[in-house]
DNA sequence: TAAATAATTAGACAATTTTCTAATTATTTA
DNA sequence: TAAATAATTAGAAAATTGTCTAATTATTTA
């Protein structure tokens, strides 16, 4: 199980998470957007998958990602363990 | 100004932000928690401070460090980067 | 079934991060 | 004021992370 924190520290993969929130994506459509090889697309995709904040399914030839719906409780369990504060 | 998602994604400093909820407390104090020498604590208590987690007031030759009030806004604004969720 | 397409895996390299010891600065106390 | 204490800075080594190209796997289409 990776690490959720570690996850969310790197730039690309969270404008990954803001792309998804919007709608599913294909593993070709996501490495479009950023100006990177799709090897490495691939890798920040994984453990995204990883840290449980996407899920993927495979589509034909094609891969489909989608944001977790418990990726916001998620965090937010993470973040009381900062703060008690309530909601 | 230091990267927030960055300050977080360490264990260490995780859990000074934890230990500095409870109390205020002094960077040798904090290090005493943690089988690491003075220094290294004394660089991840810079990095949260550039992250703007953490103040630092000197008190003779003691320096105290304190949990930012803001903390917490900070990273709620963070987490509404990726979804949309009020509150 | 051969060629094309989508995605991942493998392996190497570069950049960044974490950690250490030794040295330095600032403050207090004997 | 000299010695002791608290903390940081400096510089180097080790570990981790992010990126690349080339190769592989799986699927679709001509």
């Amino acid at each position: 199980m990776g690490d959720v924190w570690k996850a969310l520290a790197d730039p690309t993969r969270r404008k990954i998470l803001v792309m998804l929130k919007k709608r599913d994506m294909n593993a070709g459509e996501i490495a479009a957007e950023f100006e990177m090889s799709k090897p490495s697309i691939s890798n920040h995709l994984n453990l995204l998958k990883q840290a449980d904040l996407v899920s993927a399914e495979k589509q034909g030839q094609n891969v489909v990602y989608s944001l977790k719906t418990s990726v916001i409780e998620d965090i937010m369990n993470l973040l009381s363990e900062i703060s008690d504060r309530k909601e």
